[in-house]
DNA sequence: CTCCTTCCATACGGCACCGTATGTTGGTGA
DNA sequence: TCACCAACATACGGTGCCGTATGGAAGGAG
C-alpha cells in the first residue's frame, strides 16, 4: 500500500488526538499504519517536520470550522452558547485542541497555536461588538470569553460533568453589561 | 552529601515546574543533583513514586496557599481580584499547577488535580454565597470563575500580556448578577 | 574500635524512539 | 521492455531514560 504525505498527517492527527504530541512519533506511527518508518521518513525529513505538517495541517482545516460552526446561529447569544457546547463535544473523543494546548511551549507548536488564538479572539471580538460594547470592552470580553473556553475544555478533562449544567449561566455572565 | 527523601521531593518540584512532568526523571535529576539514581532509589521504589510523592507534596503545601492568601482580602470583590492576580505571579517562572494540568490523565496526577479542584471549587462556591447568590447560582459562577482561572493561566503561556489588562472586568463580569 | 544499618556509587541490561545507510520493488514514460 | 525513480523495507548505531544488582563508604549504637 502506497502512501502520501497527506495520509501520514491524517494518521497523525488521529495520534495526537488521541495519545497527545508524545503520540506523534515516527515508529510507533508507522507500526500503527501497517508500514515502516522508511516510509514516513521518505515523506517527512525528520520527526519535528511531521509534527509540524500535523498541526499546520489541523490549523488550517480546523481553526474556520469552530467558527463557520458558530456563525450559522442567528443572535449572538447563541453563537456564544454554541462556542461552549462545541468544547464539550470535542473533548469527549480525546482532541487535537487540548493535546496542543497542553504543549503550548513546543516550539513547533506555540506559532500555531498563537495564530488560531489571534484568530478566534478577533472574531469574539466582533462578536461582542455585535452585541452593542464599544471595541475597547469587547476586546476584554472576548479575552474572558475565550479564557473560560480554555478552562472549560480543561475542567473537563479533570471533572467531566460539572460543566455542562452552567453553559446558560456562563453565556448570561459574559453578555451582561 | 546525604540527601533525604524530602530533598528529592523538593528537587522534583522546582524540576516539576520548570520542565514539567517529563522533567522528573530519575536520571536528568540525579545528575542536576550532583548525585547517582543510586540515591534516589533508595528512597523511592520506582519513578511514579517519586513522582507521585512531589506532587502530593505540592498538594499538602500549596493548595491551601492560595486560598490562605485570598483569604487575607477583605471584600468578596477583592478575594477574587487576587485569585486572579495570582495566576499572573505563578506563571511567570513556570508553573506546578500548569504541568499538572497538562498532564491532567496522568495516572499519578489525576486524583491529586481532582482532589485539589474540588477544594478550591468549594471555597469559590463560598465565596459567592457571601456575595448573595444563592447555593445552586453559586455553585455556577465558582465553576465559571474557576475555569476563567485555568484558561488565563493557559492563555498567559500562548499570549502572554493579554491577560493583565483584564482582570478588573472579568470580577466585575463575575460578580454582577 | 567494630559492627551494622543507612545511604549511595558503579555497572549492567533493557526498552523506546530517533535518524541514517542501503537494498528492494513496483509503477511509469520513453 | 527496459531503464529509472519514487516509495518503500531492512538493518544498524545512537541516545535517553528505566530499573536491578552489588559493593563500598559513612555515621551512630554498643
Amino acid at each position: 500500500m502506497r502512501r502520501t504525505r497527506d495520509d501520514w498527517t491524517e494518521i497523525a492527527l488521529r495520534a495526537l488526538a488521541e495519545g497527545g504530541v508524545q503520540a506523534v512519533a515516527v515508529e510507533p506511527l508507522a507500526a500503527r499504519a501497517g508500514a515502516t518508518k522508511g516510509s514516513v521518513y521518505h515523506h517527512f525529513p525528520n520527526r519535528d517536520a511531521l509534527l509540524q505538517a500535523t498541526v499546520e495541517r489541523w490549523e488550517r482545516e480546523h481553526t474556520e470550522r469552530v467558527i463557520e460552526l458558530v456563525e450559522s446561529e442567528k443572535t449572538p447569544q447563541d453563537k456564544l452558547k454554541t462556542l461552549f457546547e462545541t468544547v464539550l463535544d470535542r473533548q469527549r473523543k480525546g482532541s487535537v485542541e487540548m493535546a496542543l494546548q497542553a504543549n503550548a511551549e513546543n516550539e513547533v507548536i506555540a506559532p500555531v497555536l498563537k495564530r488560531v488564538t489571534e484568530r478566534r479572539l478577533g472574531y469574539l471580538t466582533e462578536l461582542f461588538e455585535e452585541l452593542g460594547f464599544d471595541r475597547e470592552h469587547a476586546k476584554k470580553r472576548a479575552l474572558i470569553a475565550f479564557s473560560l473556553y480554555l478552562g472549560q475544555a480543561q475542567m473537563y478533562v479533570t471533572l467531566p460533568g460539572l460543566v455542562e449544567p452552567v453553559l446558560d449561566e456562563a453565556v448570561q455572565v459574559l453578555t451582561k453589561r
